[in-house]
DNA sequence: ATTTAGATTGTTTATTATACAATATTTTTG
DNA sequence: CAAAAATATTGTATAATAAACAATCTAAAT
């Protein structure tokens, strides 16, 4: 019985959402061993006696993606006895938001970005942790303007804008926007200007990592336009 | 090392809360072995392997309660290594709120009501899992009216107003109360007025176990007096 | 009948959210 | 060089919600 109880084994999974060609991509791997050969996964690795958990999936973000210093946070754990098909593994999900420009991603067959709205069967309860980050983002997003995590680190408010409509997964207006973001603490304007687009430039725009004040701590609502 | 790896433990611990005389309370039982003999902590323990989370923890609160069917949400997953002083235990926290009519709990020297306000010291981390609780809590309730979770089945909205000051912190206006609150979809105004008090009764009302409308998601603001 | 303690109720103002479209700027094209 | 094209930028009016604030009502006790 003792024994019993002490033979779960404990992972760190970690969905690393960026954005990468006008989408929301998640970071996944291809499994080379059973269960779930050659299915797609989030990284993940077993917890280290040593390390905490946070610790744990700062690590495995490392290995994947060379990125530290980014937004992390404890997202859910998933334990159910099934969801592994062979041993007990109950893990701690965590969900990372990255700026695609940061990351040093050698994507190959076995490492690559996935857009969320077309993600390839995944192995275990992948796909559930998956969407549970999505709507957590979303969450986060009506608090404060996490949203400028996924951007780089000049950005313009169109930029942004698609952003937050991606992750709220509706349309918003744009001047309401504006109007809105604009009063967001941390928001700095810059003298720089977009270049890419073959026609007018936009202002760029950047985030001074202050502490969120509070009262504006509601950010985008949900049933709204913006 | 694989070895190493697998021999972390796995238990769940449960901070519930209900309002008793006026004030908000946890259960804490009072540990009969080390580590932390005699000190007070929240009710845990090992998950078993045939059991998800949920599970784990809603076993474990009826044990110590004797409640089904309540408000129980999966708080966070602490797995600090040093914090348990001998062996790697990492738990997943939950959290209940139940209404303490409901409950059949046979106080005793190891099993006790405390004020959230008036804590004894705790084994573990428990303080802090408290701690975290009575913030999440409090976020819910900005969400949505949980603190009829932790009410009688009838109650008078000066109860009601109590408690939401009591898990808010802070003082809240009567008549924006009252105001904001009978806007609440669910709630029921009843035809059945208190008795204890020994001045005017007050009117009793009710929940309804409603889906609640996301629209009025927002419930008591942070900054606000109601 | 009066006192007492708590219960109940409304209005005004400020803030925030929402709906909605015209103008400005730069590049490209003819 | 003028016109067209594409995207960037901006404001106002209305609606909804939040906030501040105090007098009256009611049942029990005296």
């Amino acid at each position: 019985m003792f024994n019993e109880i002490k033979t779960h084994e404990i992972t760190v999974d970690i969905v690393i959402l960026t954005i990468k060609n006008d989408a929301l991509n998640v970071l996944l791997v291809k499994r080379n061993n059973e269960p779930f050969k050659n299915k797609w996964a989030i990284p993940g690795g077993y917890v280290r006696m040593s390390e905490n958990l946070d610790e744990a999936a700062m690590r495995v973000l490392k290995e994947k993606t060379n990125v530290e210093n980014i937004y992390l946070e404890q997202l859910y754990t998933f334990g159910d006895p099934l969801r592994h098909p062979v041993s007990r593994v109950i893990t701690c999900a965590y969900f990372a938001l990255i700026r695609s420009e940061d990351v040093e991603v050698v994507t190959s067959d076995d490492l690559a970005w996935h857009r969320v709205s077309e993600l390839p069967p995944l192995a275990f309860d992948h796909k559930e942790i998956i969407e549970y980050s999505l709507k957590r983002t979303r969450e986060r997003l009506e608090m404060c303007p996490v949203a400028y995590q996924l951007l780089n680190e000049k950005f313009t408010l169109t930029e942004m804008q698609k952003a937050y409509e991606m992750i709220m997964e509706k349309k918003l207006d744009k001047r309401n926007f504006r109007k809105k973001v604009i009063t967001t603490e941390g928001l700095r304007e810059l003298n720089e200007f977009s270049k890419s687009s073959s026609k007018r430039p936009a202002r760029l725009y950047t985030f001074d990592n202050i502490k969120l004040n509070s009262k504006r701590a509601h950010f985008i609502k949900k049933g709204s336009k913006g």
